[in-house]
Parts: structure tokens; C-alpha cells; sequence
DNA sequence: TTTTTTCGTTGACAAATGTAACCAAAGTTG
DNA sequence: CAACTTTGGTTACATTTGTCAACGAAAAAA
């Protein structure tokens, strides 16, 4: 199994998956260490979350000894992708511009970034409708 | 309780929110009747899931005879705001940029969001940074 | 006024999640 | 070598979520 991306993923696993993602990869011990500076979890509790992740296809393992190197299946961004578009996409088409317009205002983003997001925008625009349509039921009632 | 919003409502409880979202307010039948053309789910499910709505403060009801008008306490975009705030914040800075852009190209957006957008880029491009950095680990670890 | 339909309310049960104790094997140390 | 520590694996239990069936009262239809 885990051929189609798992992204329902608890806030917990969330958190787990985050450190390894930084440390590239990690032994229990980190992971554990790591986890307890922010979150105040039990050893067995870091270990459970790290079993259902394997679990879920998100994490793979390497053998070192008689330990075990933790890695990540997939990319943080391409997780984070995919978990975005799927919560957008619970949101009415009509009003998704506003809450993308919310995130660019709240997040800090690079020159480089920006600068691309013009270029996406200034495409856009050329087509644009003046309004989008609500998609929310059948009949087009509007939401 | 439920003096703080509870945005961790799972993907049934969403659709729920999102029918009474567009119809403003709606009867149990109503709310059953538009579920039930997208979803194969029984009555007693869509029943339950209303309940525990009211449980968590998402609806509020109001009496009409011997029936129910159920009715949103949040809107739908102060909803989402807050989902995607929480989920973005699982990501580490330095990639919200690219994971906003990627919302961006997908989503359908009016011209009137398209030209807001762009002040704010312009806005943020006069302070922006080459490079966000990265706010994973409390250390400077670059993820 | 029976019969049937419509709502609201309860109780249930399996699966997923949060949280953790406990056990065993392998390694370390006095 | 005996005692202690590290690491992995199992079991456990409460809460939340997905899904329903069933019960009872009120309302509508026959």
C-alpha cells in the first residue's frame, strides 16, 4: 500500500514528521530529543507516533547497527502542497482569493518568491473573471 | 466551553458547514437532502454530525415550531482563514512563499483579489528578504 | 382518529488519535 | 560478570470521528 499520499496526517504527526524533515534523518534518540524540547511528550508516546507514521508510508527506515535511521518518504513541501489544496478546496471556488490574500499578508515571503508571484498574477490577470462563481451546489445559488 | 473556535472540524463535519454556509440557514431536512446528493451517507449520520457541530459552537439553532433552523456562528471565510493559518504554520518559513504561489496558480481568482495581490507583493517587496530563514529547530539548522 | 411521516434524541460500535506503561534485547560500565 | 542504560516492540486505554439503528413525540395525511 501507501501508494496515494497520506496528507490527513494528526497535528502531532505533524510535528514529528517536521523534525526529521529538518534533520534530513534522525535516530529515535533525536527525535526524541528534539520533540521534548518544544512538546512535553513521553519517550513511548514520540516512539508510538513515529510507528504510525512508518505506518502511513510517510517515514522509511535504514538499519544502523542495531538502531534505526528514520527517513522521510516525501518532501515537506510537497506534503504541505497537497494538504493546502485539499483544505482549499472544502472552501467555496468564490472565495478563495481572499483567504490566499490573507496568507500572502500573514507570511513572510522572499524577494525571489514574490517576484515569481507577480509574474503568476500579471498572467492571470488577462483572463480573470470579475467574479468568481460560487461552486458551493448544484443550482447556482450563491453562497 | 467553546469560547475559543474550534477549526479542527473533520472533512464530514466541513461538509455540513459548507451546505448551511451557502443556504444561510437551513432545516435538518434541507441539510439531509443537499448532503445526500453529494455523499451516500444515512440520515442518523448527517443527524450525528449536526449534533456534534452544536457541540463544538459551529451551529447555533433557532426554534420554528416544532423544528430547528440551524445557523453558522462563524463565517465561512473566518473559518477558513483560520484552518489555513494553522496548517501553514506547520511548514516551515522559508517555504510558505512557494507553497502560497502553488495555491495561487491553482485557484480560480477575480481580478479585483488578482489587483489586491499585487499591492500587497509590491507592498512586501520593498522589505522582503533575499531568503526567509528557516524557523525549524532552535538551532540554526537549515531545513 | 388511525396511519404514516417527520424530527429530535439516545445509544452503539469500529477506527483513528493522544498518551503512556512495560518488556526484552543489546550495549555500557563499575 | 552484574547492574544499569538505550532502543525497539507490544499492549493499553481514553477520546474523537465515521456511521448507524432505534425510540418517541409531534404533525400531517388518509
Amino acid at each position: 500500500m501507501a501508494h496515494y499520499l497520506e496528507t490527513n496526517i494528526s497535528d502531532s504527526e505533524w510535528e514529528v514528521m517536521r523534525i526529521i524533515w529538518t534533520l534530513k534523518k534522525a535516530y529515535t534518540s533525536q527525535i526524541i530529543t528534539e520533540l521534548q524540547k518544544k512538546n512535553d511528550w513521553s519517550d513511548s508516546t514520540i516512539k508510538t507516533l513515529v510507528r504510525r507514521l512508518i505506518q502511513k508510508g510517510l517515514l522509511k527506515t535504514e538499519k544502523d547497527g542495531r538502531r534505526f535511521i528514520y527517513l522521510p518518504t516525501v518532501s515537506q513541501i510537497e506534503m504541505m502542497k497537497k494538504a493546502t489544496n485539499e483544505l482549499l478546496n472544502k472552501l467555496c471556488d468564490m472565495h478563495k482569493g481572499e483567504v490566499i490574500l490573507e496568507l500572502l499578508k500573514k507570511s513572510p515571503i522572499s524577494k525571489g518568491d514574490l517576484i515569481e508571484m507577480n509574474d503568476v498574477i500579471v498572467e492571470k490577470e488577462k483572463s480573470a473573471p470579475e467574479m468568481v462563481p460560487c461552486n458551493c451546489l448544484e443550482d447556482n445559488t450563491i453562497c
